[in-house]
DNA sequence: CCCCATTACCGGGATATCCCGCTATATGAA
DNA sequence: TTCATATAGCGGGATATCCCGGTAATGGGG
């Protein structure tokens, strides 16, 4: 293995780490805010899909769609918010491959807690990053992550209606 | 704890979760662009910086202020690459609190091999999303990745000069 | 020169995230 | 019906990421 040439290039000219950075950046500041209600910013997003769903309580593959998540990512992080009482999964009876996933009393009590915190990180980033930037960079950042070209094993997965 | 409204929002409101669904997919394609060097992005980014730095070999806590993560988390980072031979840490006889993260031959090497899969990921993400789109996404990644505003026991972090 | 506040890092602990291989269930074809 | 294939989820293992609390070294003020 000779010595090879090795160009130095610019700064932040990879758009995975771009992503990464703010993705990390941005986590720092919503978790801090809805630090109050015990719940981070991955929780926050687990709980508000399954409440979303409403009585069509979702299985984990279901979530992992959703969330543009590995399945075996939501099963571990379901875990805290099963220990915690959040949550609870329970067999599908019509299929009994799946667990379907459902907020419990507790959940939908802590959910209520932490929307008001979540709303004022929603604007107070919005207050410096403007509201109708903001807007559009969800629907680029949307569309990168529903972008089925770029991981094609799961184009299969993006299929949950709705 | 009274039964309260919960009103069923709008999907994809929330500024953090897009970043993070986007950040999560991004990855997985780098990923699996990067798999044949045997490095996943977050190490790809890590090699990079330090072979920016040149013959000025950066603290840990330099790296932690140019990745925008947390100086644990570069700690803990560089383990994988210091046990594998692609970085070496020593400590700063200018001042012994430091250690200085240098890559090794092997890990310039490594470094080399995996450029040009870093590179063909880049070519591929910006043929469909455009490469001036993807400048422009870029531009206001690296916006909220600075942003003193978002996250301000961070601010003095970044005061790292080019 | 000595103390003390600050700084750089580490160790431990927790969640987040993926992949791989395994088991159980479901489903379509013979 | 029976069997091969496909699907849902889990366990284990690895990296990624943060915080907190401790240790060691620095550096300025008295």
């Amino acid at each position: 293995m000779a010595e090879q040439e090795l160009p130095v290039l610019e700064r932040n000219r990879c758009n995975c780490a771009a992503l990464r950075k703010a993705s990390r950046h941005m986590t720092l500041f919503y978790d801090a805010a809805l630090e109050p209600s015990g719940l981070r910013s991955t929780q926050y997003a687990m709980l508000t899909e399954i409440h979303r769903r409403g009585d069509a309580a979702p299985a984990i593959g279901d979530l992992a769609g959703a969330l543009v998540m590995d399945q075996s990512t939501i099963g571990q992080n379901l875990r805290p918010l099963q220990r915690d009482g959040l949550v609870t999964l329970e067999r599908d009876e019509a299929d009994r491959r799946s667990r379907l996933v459902k907020l419990t009393r507790a959940g939908r009590s802590r959910l209520a807690d932490a929307r008001p915190l979540w709303l004022a990180a929603q604007e107070k980033f919005e207050n410096g990053f403007g509201k109708r930037a903001a807007a559009e960079l969800r629907n680029l950042l949307a569309g990168i992550a529903g972008d089925p070209s770029l991981v094609p094993e799961r184009a299969e997965l993006h299929h949950q209606k709705a």
